[in-house]
Formats: structure tokens, sequence, C-alpha cells
DNA sequence: AATTGATTGTAAATAGATTCACAAACAGGG
DNA sequence: CCCTGTTTGTGAATCTATTTACAATCAATT
């Protein structure tokens, strides 16, 4: 699939995974990587790094490699990640809650600035720091917040309704945590996180055959 | 990837999800279902439909298509989901314990029987109805506890050295939510989750180009 | 019992992704 | 300043996955 412009997402959906790992080797002092030896680290072959990579430039230097911070540089920039992204989350229950406070987001430059609930009871509560919302407001506080992505985190009964609600607000992307696959139109990317369903597939492996 | 037997990774990917949108049309109570209807569910063509499970088995029926209860059975035999699978939580943080009292893993067959951390302060502790074992003692509890399936969640820098040690206590399947693809040998499979990841390709599609 | 309409299972065709393989480019050393 | 040893970037080749297309099959209806 190549959605966007001329490159495959799973190219895309690979970035992410570069620019980890170069993070971490520039925090260890390292400034030069070969194709060879980051594809070592990460179970890639070279070959892929560089041909990935190709779709967006000319990265590198033939004899050295590449400049680490400098391939850094031009992925967060690829990525959009050289800005801050303002995410909302739907759904205060056990797992919204795990979700607003979760460390992981800020240094990356995703910030939770809202959070909704339908039920009454949490409408009003204050968690992780933020006022929660009741989504039937959400176009309204998603405007002036600045949303520009959605996390779900409502029980798998209602998913596809929120869903519903958040494009017609015109959200794009959202991050969906709640047990089902749910229907968007062409334009809206959505990304199911489900460890349910990764451990389903492992245990193909894991049985005997 | 072909990994084990003649069945493309992907396939076994997508097996779960037929199986999740399944399990709701069962409860809504309808009986058959053609590719083409399951297709449109899941915004997959039919054919790819087909063609995945062409390599289990014949399980449908011309004119008809595949009978729900049945097909059910078959795939939850075909991932190895007609047991209980028993599950160890290692790093007892704040992510953790909401792994241990995540309510989604256990009406799907996924148990977690024991909880592991290297903090001594946290070492004896109970989290979610689990007394908290001293990492270092994991091989023997595992052992005891029948354990199949680990979870790690601790901070990346421990990470690559924790899952070092399960590889080495004989773990073969790992579900990975520190952020850091670590590396395993060839005939451990690990699956990462990782909400920032998928964050970061998403805000590419996001970023005005 | 024959006809109709629907749907599977799969072989062959197409599309897509990965790997190979090598010319071009660069740094370091003599 | 010219070798030598590396490593990139990429066209071509290969491998993998998806889609097409249709014969085989089945239930329902006449």
């Amino acid at each position: 699939m190549t959605t966007n412009s001329g490159v495959p997402e799973v190219v895309v959906d690979r970035l992410p995974q570069y620019l980890r790992a170069l993070s971490q080797l520039e925090s260890s002092g390292i400034d030069v990587i070969s194709s060879q030896q980051l594809g070592e680290l990460l179970q890639v072959t070279p070959a892929q790094i560089r041909k990935d990579l190709s779709y967006f430039g000319r990265f590198g230097k033939q004899g050295r490699g590449y400049s680490i911070s400098h391939l850094l540089g031009r992925l967060r920039n690829i990525l959009g990640l050289d800005q801050t992204w303002n995410v909302a989350v739907i759904g205060v229950g056990r797992l919204g809650r795990s979700i607003i406070s979760y460390p992981g987001f800020q240094p990356e430059g995703f910030r939770v600035v809202c959070a909704f609930d339908s039920d009454s009871g949490v409408v009003g509560q204050v968690a992780g720091g933020l006022t929660v919302y009741d989504f039937a407001d959400y176009a309204e506080v998603a405007k002036r917040e600045n949303v520009q992505i959605a996390i779900v985190a409502v029980p798998a009964n209602v998913a596809q309704a929120v869903i519903d609600d958040l494009v017609a607000a015109g959200v794009k992307s959202i991050l969906n945590y709640a047990p089902k696959s749910a229907l968007t139109p062409a334009d809206v990317r959505i990304r199911n996180v489900d460890p349910v369903v990764s451990l389903q597939s492992m245990t193909y492996y894991l049985s005997a055959r």
C-alpha cells in the first residue's frame, strides 16, 4: 500500500524504529554509523535501511556511513516530529487514566491536552491533572485545544460510535485501544493497540503442530 | 516471512482479527457469513479471507458461506486458543500494575499467574492479587507456575538485559512494552507494544508535505 | 430432478517488497 | 596526489503477497 505519496506504508512504519535506535546510539556517544551496523542492531538488512532512506533523500556518505545527529534530524523532520502534537484521550476509565499519566508521550513530543468521557459520574473529575470534559462537547473543546490526534480508550461496544463521532468532528488520526477493529473513511488513519491480538498470534507458534 | 511451517506470518497475524469479528457476529446472533460480508466488515478483500483460511483447510460451503460457530472453533484451535496460557509480568511499576489488572486477558484465555521485579522495595508486595517475586528467581518460579509467555514492562535501559535473562530461562514468547526493540534468537518470538511508535508513523501522514 | 443463484477454494496473474550487486564517491595513508 | 578499503544509492532480479478469475459445489426453488 502506498496511501499518500509514493512511499510505501511499510517504509514509513520502519522509520520510527530507526529513529529510536539512532537516539540511543547518539546518547551513548557514537556519531557515525553504517547501514551494516545499524542493520545488525535492528535485525534488518543493510540494503533495506539504505533503500528505505533513499525514498526521502541521500543522507549518507560513501565510505563513511551516516552522521547520527544529521540523520536523526532528517528523520524527525520527515516524520513531522519537529513539532509538538496535541492529543485527546477519549474514555477515562482504568485504561484511559493510565494513558493520560503515561510518561512516555511527553518526551517524544506528544502532549495529552484534554480528556473526555460520557459518564456523568466521571465528567468534571480531574484525572492526571486534566479536567474531564463531556464527550458531547468534543468538537468544540478539541478545536479550542488544537487537538490533532485522538486516543480511544472506551469499551468495545461503544468504540465504533465514538470513532464515528470523532470522524464527524474532523479527526484524521486515531490510536485505538478498544479491543475492536473499527471502520473509518480512507482519509482517516487508525492504529490499533491490542495486546490480546498480539498474544493470539504468538500462541500459534507456541502450539505444538 | 514464513518462519515456521508454510504459512506466511502476515496470514497468522490476520487470524485474530477474523476471530474477533466472528465472535462479535456470533454474540449478535448471526450464524452464517460469506467471505464477502466478513470482508466488508473488516475492510479486507473476500479473496484474501478465503486464501488465508485455505492455508489451514476448507471450512466453508459453496453457495452458503461459513458457519460462524464452526469457523470460530477451527480458528481457536489453529491459534492454540482452546487452552489457557499462563503469563508472567516482569516489572511491577505503573505500567506493570496496569497490565496485571487489565481485565481483557482473562476472557481470552490468558492468565497472569505471577509478577516479578528486581526492586527490593517492590518484591514481596501484593499487586492485583499477586505476590511480586524477585526476578532473580524467575527460572524457578516460572517453571513451578508453568509460565509460557512473558510480558516485559521494565524501563528501556534494562529491557535488553531482562529479555536476555528470559531467553536464558527458556521463554519462547515475549510481549514487550518497553520502548526498545530488543534482540532475541530466531526461535524466540517477540512482539512490541509501543504506542509512541504507532503515533510516530501517523504524524508522517498528518504533516503537510 | 433439473435449473438458478450464490459462494467457495485455488491456480494463475499481478502487484508489491526485499535483496542483490555494483558503479560512484569519499577518507585516510603513503 | 594517487592508491586502498569502505560504504552509499539504486537499477535489476528475486521473492512474497494479493488479487483475479473460474470450475466445482451446494441449497433453494420450481
